[in-house]
DNA sequence: GTAAAATTTCAACAAATGTTGAATTAGGCC
DNA sequence: GGCCTAATTCAACATTTGTTGAAATTTTAC
């Protein structure tokens, strides 16, 4: 991790103020690769380029650090897949979902860090912050299901697959696509990583829909579209 | 992490020899929780109830903890996969993919720890680490692709359907759902814990059949002899 | 211009870490 | 009993950590 040499160390604020967001990238860098106890305050302080006492003055402490950084992640994701569940919709389930799978994409798709950080927090974190976390994540389970129930309502969706675990099939499955295709392809499947995410996706959505649609045999244009205008 | 304590500090052997399978197993606790890189010495040291210098008196360093561990848990799983890819097994493909998962399971089901470490490794370990790591996994995946591949060659498979990926997804999106499914079950979903996992095995499975499947609608009666031997 | 507030670093303290060589001790062999 | 080997801990060293109060400095308000 390189960082910008400190020449100025005398005390007393910098004509140019240390933004505290700058903080919270740096933070969620170093939370990203060592987990939130292993970001030590130190480590984060050195990757944003200031002395570790600054963080105290902008922070209570790390926990509020990162509390800080899901705040500013979870609500535009939970917003829009609001929008996307709602009933007034008239498109077909799996054209929803897919859209729901790219909104998804487009708001952590990028960010690997925010997506370890939050998943290795919910897994072996604390039991305080593993509340923190759930919190943030309870409105955009709540807002899949919303979607989920009207594809069963609609008759898209096989009523009898536990609902809960639709949703969290969808969202989790694919965060964890996310997270370790690329790896895998590289390390393991010897595939080149570029092609390997967006044919996971695809392939992934298919798999998906297949498996609780009441009709699994039915195509999916936006799914040729999609592989279409990536090549 | 209680301990229990040290009331002999003498120097020199013990009558009873500290062996190094314990030590072996108080590192898997520490790796789990901590990782690789944030589990330290001392804390492995504490958790068996040893000085740190005696696991450098087994051990050349941390890394080699965790290689000998790793050596203790791929092979037996990796084998008894290989035995299912046998191709001279005529069931049905899908009740020998039901079968691997219930593989999976007992080899790592109850094993958390494993789990944990072991990915957090490959997605965000020292490159070193993740080599070690992928050499122990690459003839998991082989063995699994045997089996995919007789599947499509016995047309219960669709052959358009990436190879890599559909035993990526199979074995990579279980492994989540056993990581997973409870946590989430419990702080999101509030479904009883002893019946998430079962339930959402048999799920996804399901699902993962359909998926994968030139039959998608075709019964699978080993499912339902699943769900009832569980109650 | 002065005082207060805001910003930033230094310095200090206590605690924790990895690793090594040396000291100690139990058991086996002659 | 003496010697040797194996097993285990102690002690030491250098490095790193979290956190705080105080010093220094810039900006703002009057």
């Amino acid at each position: 991790m390189p960082h910008p040499p400190k020449v100025n160390h005398s005390r007393g604020p910098k004509t140019v103020k240390m933004d505290p967001e700058h903080l919270l990238v740096a933070a969620e860098r170093v939370f990203a690769s060592e987990g939130l106890k292993g970001a030590s305050i130190r480590a984060i302080a050195r990757e944003a380029g200031c002395d570790p006492a600054l963080i105290y003055y902008h922070f209570e402490n790390k926990e509020a650090v990162f509390t800080t950084m899901l705040d500013r992640k979870f609500p535009p994701l939970v917003q829009e897949l609001e929008r996307l569940s709602d009933p007034a919709d008239l498109r077909h389930t799996s054209e929803r979902f897919w859209e729901a799978l790219r909104t998804i994409h487009r708001h952590v798709g990028q960010d690997a860090g925010f997506r370890a950080t939050v998943r290795g927090e919910m897994t072996r974190g604390a039991e305080g912050v593993q509340d923190t976390i759930a919190q943030r994540v309870r409105p955009l389970f709540q807002a899949l299901l919303h979607l989920f129930q009207q594809g069963v309502q609609r008759g898209h969706i096989r009523p009898e697959f536990p609902q809960a675990l639709g949703v969290f099939f969808f969202a989790r499955l694919y965060l964890e696509i996310l997270d370790t295709a690329p790896i895998m392809a590289q390390r393991i499947a010897c595939i080149p990583v570029e092609q390997a995410l967006p044919l996971a996706e695809r392939s992934w959505f298919e798999l998906y829909w297949r498996g609780i649609s009441t009709r699994p045999e039915d195509p999916l244009p936006f799914l040729e579209k999609a592989k279409e205008s990536r090549s």
